[in-house]
Order: structure tokens, then sequence, then C-alpha cells
DNA sequence: CTGTTAGCGCTTTCAC
DNA sequence: GTGAAAGCGCTAACAG
């Protein structure tokens, strides 16, 4: 049977297609009597009507949804934003498509989904983005982008949270263990992120006098993490490694652990953004915490204030970073030897 | 400035609409001279001209594009099944939309999507999916749904891969290590994957003369496998386990790690779904390898059969199960003190 | 090879 | 409180 209709329901109940729709979408305006709204409402239950979307989206030239672009969907970070925009979008009755970067290749999807009116505006993880595909895009359209976690060259706004502090933060915290050996693990300086990661590091470490060792890896996996972790160890044999991502974190347990090294007893490893892989590594894993729920919330409210007509600058989520100590790290000892045979003190999870 | 239509280049080329629809398109029917053809590309161009999909939608009443809904955008295994689908349903000219079922909740944001004519078709993991949701859909909707790792009550087409066959290799290869003492540790059975993996390792358990020990959680998430290891633990002392879905598994290392007992000196760890945290686990996990990624090709190619009209049973991926030998299983040895000292001889990764 | 026409299903302004 | 009419931008059948 054929999808019911507007026409199908006024048939059925007796009045204009045009009322029915009024009735459906509640209409402050003109509204129906009692009776008659019954008998719309019945009609349309009875036919089982929903509304055809694209019809709708071209008489409105809006979609209502936004689309959601992710560098990588099993990236636990991403994965916190990602609800974020999601909660806040339906709260504001906005649907959202998510698309990964890296399956869409070359294919420009998202600009082709914006330029062709699919979603009403784009949230975009800058380090996800190839800035070249913005190109041709009209103005107009391009205003309809909001990057998070840092500003893209020709666009006036962004969301962002604060990895610069963040980064210092990792670096106090070890500092105040006492390391002074420590080798920061960082992603290719592409984006504005990982250039403030890299930023707050060094001004943490020079504050503390501290030399700053540096690793830029070529990508953002956890193979990534892993290959530079063993470079960091054969090169600088250090206390601790502060390796800048949660997607490195599995990496740089794993060389570690090929290397015989032991989590904090020999090496400490900190990291930056709090996730359920960073509890239930072995051992839990400190970190800073960001509020990537917040930007994500955020992002999707300004999108969507964008959309509505206003103007948005660069706005940063105002919730600070916050450490988060579980058992990752630990002082530095002299004679490791007396750690090596110690029983495990770990607070069983609540 | 507005947006263009085919009107706006129609104008410019000195052409009717319709024609530049036919041309932009490359109708086979009815083709333009060279010189016209030209024309009406170059204003295209100019105009900076991208077809509005809703129109086109409206007209077609075809979208395509079908949803993907997942339970856990972080499942490495559905990241894998979604990068197959994406992947075939590039090449077949379909975007997709992907919903992460735990955020959409109680909204039947999918099943609205498909009524609404959002998408022309379903791609639905069994275990995101609870089918009360369904039951408002006509049949023809019905039709256009297609379950993927198991069957939905009600509906005629499905493509699986063999988990109870994976369940029985796990414990065939523990059993070759002899090992007598496992436990396994499953989902809810609420669907058929999770149902398929217990009646694969009461199979094997069974013909190798070994009592099947089963712990079934009550969710699917990482502390899920951590509860269930810690009771697997105190409640069996077992020399291996067998937690059934990669995202147990973080969970049953840090019960492991947490109770002091090495991986595999004390207790083998094997899987099913081999994945990037697999690999980068220290120690590195042994598997059993499902399909994942050929199920989800062959789930959009066969669901976009469907919404051609054809007629699709259920169906299973044809690759067979493989064991991926890493390094979290080991013979079970008796006097076990001799390997507490024992240097890590672990491959590098290459 | 190209133009005319009609209509997909919806919303909204204007009448009554 | 309700109906009539127009049109969003596109495609496809038909005409010439």
């Amino acid at each position: 049977m054929r999808k019911a209709t507007l026409r199908d329901v006024g048939k059925l109940a007796k009045v204009d297609p045009s009322l029915v729709s009024r009735v459906l979408n509640n209409d402050p305006n003109a509204s129906a009597s009692a009776r008659t709204k019954k008998r719309i409402l019945d009609a349309a239950k009875k036919l089982n009507y929903t509304t055809n979307i694209s019809a709708r989206n071209l008489k409105l030239a809006s979609t209502k949804t936004i689309g959601l672009l992710l560098s990588d969907l099993t990236n636990p970070t991403n994965d916190l934003v990602a609800h974020g925009v999601l909660q806040r979008s339906a709260e504001l009755g906005y649907d959202v498509i998510i698309a990964n970067h890296s399956d869409i290749g070359g294919d420009k999807t998202f600009v082709k989904m914006l330029s062709q009116g699919h979603v009403d505006g784009i949230l975009a993880f800058v380090n996800s983005v190839n800035e070249a595909e913005f190109e041709e895009l009209s103005d107009r359209l391009l205003e309809r982008i909001l990057p998070m976690n840092g500003k893209l060259t020709g666009l006036q706004c962004s969301v962002t949270v604060d990895d610069a502090l963040a980064a210092e933060m990792c670096v106090d915290h070890l500092v105040g263990l006492g390391h002074k050996n420590m080798v920061g693990i960082f992603a290719p300086q592409l984006h504005d992120s990982p250039k403030r990661r890299v930023v707050g590091f060094k001004k943490a470490c020079t504050r503390n006098g501290i030399e700053p060792k540096i690793l830029l890896t070529h990508g953002y996996s956890q193979r990534d993490g892993y290959l530079a972790t063993l470079e960091a160890i054969s090169e600088y044999s250090p206390t601790a490694i502060f390796p800048s991502s949660n997607a490195y974190v599995l990496g740089a347990y794993r060389a570690l652990y090929e290397r015989n090294l032991r989590i904090p007893d020999d090496v400490s490893v900190i990291t930056i953004h709090n996730s359920e892989v960073t509890e239930y590594l072995s051992p839990p894993l400190t970190n800073v915490m960001l509020p990537a729920n917040e930007m994500g919330k955020m992002a999707a409210e300004k999108l969507i204030n964008i959309i509505d007509g206003q103007k948005i600058g660069h706005v940063t989520v105002g919730i600070p970073p916050r450490l988060v100590l579980r058992s990752s790290t630990a002082q530095v000892i002299g004679d490791k030897s007396t750690l090596s045979s110690e029983v495990r003190v770990l607070k069983p999870l609540s």
C-alpha cells in the first residue's frame, strides 16, 4: 500500500489537506475546532501517516539536520563529543548525520551534502578536515561550517577546549612527582589542536626548567603511539611519557610492555581526555579531563544558532580541565628494585 | 546569493531546464549536441550549481541513502562492519547515515527516518535493535530492514557470520593447549548472535568432555566484561577465560591485572573478532577472526538489492572464521613458578 | 536534439 | 475555523 499523504488524510477526515498540515504541525495561527482536530488526528493515525520529509524539506528549504564530521568512529574522545552533539541537537529539534572522514576519502561527501541541502550545517572536528575541500563552497555555505577543537583558515567561528592548559597540567603533575625526563608524543602539527598541546607542553617544561622532548607522529592511530613510544624509550629512556591522545595510549602501553617496562614503576604515563578506555586500561590511566561532552553540546547549539542567522565568534568551553588521578603515574624512585616485587595495591572499581 | 537552480542554469545556457537536468544526469535517452552540452556544463560550473537533493528525492520518491544502526560507535567490531558498509554502499552509489542506537533511545529515530522517506532502507545490528520499535511499520517498510548478525522475528532476511563456529574454535584452541577449566563470558541472551556463541561454546565443551562454565553479563560494555571476569575468577579459578566480545576484553584484562593474574602465564584469554584493539593490547590478544568487514559489504549490497525489489533470504558470509594467534594464550603448566621470572619474548610489531 | 507539461507532497498566504 | 491556490526544484513522458 502506498504511503499516506496529507491529501489522503484530508479526504478521510473530510477537510482540506492544508488544514491537516496545520493541525499536525500545531500551527499556532489557524487552529481547528476540537471536533475536526480529532477527526484529523484519528484519520492520520488510521492511515499511519508520516510526513514526507523530502517534500517538507523542499518546501521549507531546510532539513533540520546537521552533519557531524569525525576522523574516526572508534576514537573514544570523538565518541564523547558525538554524544554531546547528539543530545543537544535532539533537544533543539535537529537530527544528526555522522560521517567518518576517512571513509569518504576524497569524495567530499559532506561538502556535497551541505551544498545539496542535505544538511543545514556541519560540525567538523578540525583533525578530520581537509581544508581544500571547502574551496568550492560559497560564502553563504562556508558560514555554516563550525569547526570543533580548533580554528580553520577562512572561518570566523569555532568551539574549542583548552588543550594547551591540559598539556601544561599533565607536565605539572609529572613534575610534581619528581619527573624530569619526560617525552611528549604529539600528532602531526597540521591543525590547531595538536599545535596547542605542544605549546602547552613546551611552556610547562620551560616554566619547570625542563628540556621539552617532543616526538611528532605521522598519524593518529594506536600504531603511531606504539612506534613513537618505542622511539621515546630508545632515544631518551624517559621516566615518564605523555602520549597526548587516547588513541596513542594503547600503543604506548603495548610498547612499554614489550620492552618489559612497568607502568608506573618504571615509566609513568599520562594523557589528555578521560574516557572509558583510560578507566579500564591496566593500570588505569591518569589523565587530564577536558570537557569533551560539553564541547559537543555547545558546538551543536552554536551551529544551530548560526543556522538561525546569528553570528558566533571563537568560543572556548568554560569548564576547566581537571586532573583525573588513577594508577599510571608515580613518584620517581631512585632504587627501582624495591618496587619490583611489590604487591599491586589497586582499589577495585566500584 | 541564492543557490542556483536548474532554471538559472537553463537561462544562462539558453536552454530548457529539463534539458539541463538530462545533461547533468547523463540521461542515456536524450542526449544533447556537443555544443549545447558544453554550454550547459559551463553555465552549471559558472553558477556553482548543485542539485537540490530534497527536490530530487521528492520527485524520485527515493533518497539513495541507507541507514546504519549500530549499538555503539566505539566498538571496534562495529567499526569493521561499518567500514564494509560504507565502502560497498559508496560503490553502489548510496550514501550512509549512521546512528548510534543508545543515543536515540526511545526516540525511534531510525524507524521515523525510514517511514518519512529519509532513508530507503536500514541495516540494523541485531543487538542494537528494540524489536518493539518496528511494530508500527507497514509491511512494505519492514521489508526494507536488513538485520546484521542475527535474525529478527518477523523479518525474512538477514546477513550473518558463523558465531557458533568461532566460539567452537576458541574452545578447541584452548583445549589444544591443555585447558580444561575455562569460563565463557557472554552477552545477555536477548538476540541471535550471543545465543549462537553460547551454543558453539557448549557444543565444543561437550565434544571435548569439559563442563561448560558460562557467565552471562547484563550489558555490552567493558565494565560488564570486568565484572564478569572478577566473578569468573572467584567462582571458578579458571586457567582460561573466553570473553566473547572485544568490548569485554579490556575489562577482562583489567580484572586479571587487578587480581595479579598474568596473561597468559596464569590465565589464558581468547575472544571472537579481530581488531586493532586485540593487536595492541598487552599482551596482544589471540582471537578467532570473523569476516566482519565482509559482512558489512555483503549487507550493504543485499539491502540495496532489496531496495531494488529483489528478495533476499537468510545468508551467511562465506569466509570461514580463522584463528589469529597472538600472545594471550599459552599451554597450561603445572608448575607456574618457572614462568614467573621468565623474560617476555615478544616479537615486535612490524 | 530540444521544449512543454505535469506533478511529486508539502506549507503558507490569502480569502471567506 | 476552514478552503483555495500557488509554488519549492526537480524529473520524465510526450511532442515536435
